[in-house]
DNA sequence: GTTAAAAGATGACTTTTGTCAGTTCTCAAA
DNA sequence: TTTGAGAACTGACAAAAGTCATCTTTTAAC
């Protein structure tokens, strides 16, 4: 009964989060009536580049990365989403096959809405619209700002960058270390470059003391300079 | 008489092109009584990275490029914006100042609409809002190429890329020559690599025949050999 | 616990890209 | 027509990034 009541959309917290919380109780009642929770287990994907989605995703637990093969056969992670975040929108708004690949980094509960009900809301709901609106605007931006890095930044800076961005959006673990826990592959899949020279930039931070890492796990010893780095010097 | 007939929005073909076309009679009435025509020479600044704007700017003829200058000094051309193109509506949406500078490429003819006038749209009108919302979703899908590309792609391919853009976009001249002119620095601006290199590159293609030049002016000979190697041959 | 597979790490080398210094070309103002 | 500034171009070199081969460590399945 009470488990019950928290799979609600009207209870859910996470909604919070997003551009949901414009919607009103009546239509949110409609969506948690037509939507589907969902558990993804670690490595296992969401979605696939090209699939069409029937709906879009919200993401209640657990992380997953969005990325996209170039033409060279390289994957670059585009965005990296978490409890709140909705996945999916961009193509479903477009009416399009998604552009990205969703794959779960750790195991995932997620709640499937299907588009007519969020379609529906913004139609009816200019707040909703308005909302969704600028969400977009603002990863616009951000998408700007990624491609002056990537284009005008060495690997040194973006990962410096990269490292810094875990921390803020994904803070600690108990003992200090970077919360979100990404395998090298995945943070040189992040930073646009190859796994070994991502390998030996954490080492040379390592011996530059910006940084300490313990297995796969990383901490941020000396943000100051990390930011130093990311910015040029 | 006529010519003032010709500056009222009602009439302008130019919005055939972009989200003003979802607007109703009376709400382009609004929008053509407040609007403003501005003619900006080749090289002057529409705005700058980190203002606020008033308005949108609509490009009636000429074309601008949009760039941002990366924390390393260095600029980063992120969209080039031609006839039929709304320029700022991404700052305008987000309530934020921009995020780009526009600086004109050749002359051009600009009509500049006051915010109200467009918010008021959005939310009063649903298909409006919805025309925007699409918008927004294909240039959200867009970035996310450039950003794969940006990262994964050499210079070379970038390259490549950027000169079957600019035909694809911006035509030819009478002789066959990109109709499009941008400086060699413009054009590394754009591919995201120094300029010297982006003179070489362009030395390298005209050695293996995929391309001619005279002056400044640039002529694709070999369309499916430039396509091989933006795909990476 | 053993063991195979995956991930992490390192060395040696190549390719790509950037930088600096200098030359040539172009075009417009005097 | 001269001239001078800015753009285009080139060479030589340095730095950054990618690749391949190999080895070690970690992880997860048995």
């Amino acid at each position: 009964m009470a488990a019950h009541e928290q799979t609600r959309c009207e209870n859910c917290i996470i909604r919070e989060l997003n551009s949901l919380r414009a919607l009103k109780k009546e239509e949110l009642k409609a969506i948690s009536d037509s939507k589907e929770m969902r558990v993804i287990k670690k490595g296992e994907p969401l979605f696939k580049e090209g699939e069409k989605l029937g709906g879009v995703y919200c993401v209640r637990n657990g992380v997953s990365k969005l990325s996209k093969i170039s033409d060279n056969g390289k994957d670059q992670i585009v965005k990296i989403a978490s409890k709140g975040e909705v996945m999916g929108q961009r193509s479903v708004i477009a009416e399009e096959t998604t552009n990205l690949s969703a794959v779960a980094l750790n195991d995932m509960e997620v709640c499937f809405i299907p588009k007519n009900n969020i379609t529906s809301g913004i139609q009816d709901n200019p707040e909703f619209t308005q909302a969704v609106l600028k969400y977009m605007a603002q990863e616009l931006k951000v998408a700007d700002d990624v491609i002056v890095n990537m284009s005008q930044k060495t690997v040194n800076q973006r990962l410096a960058e990269t490292l810094l961005y875990i921390e803020n959006n994904f803070g600690l673990d108990a003992e200090g270390y970077l919360a979100l826990i990404l395998s090298r592959s995945d943070i040189a899949d992040v930073v646009g470059t190859a796994t070994e020279l991502c390998i030996r930039t954490l080492a040379k931070f390592k011996k530059e003391e910006l940084i300490e890492t313990k297995g796969k796990r990383i901490k941020l010893i000396d943000k100051k300079g990390l930011n130093q780095l990311k910015n040029g010097f």
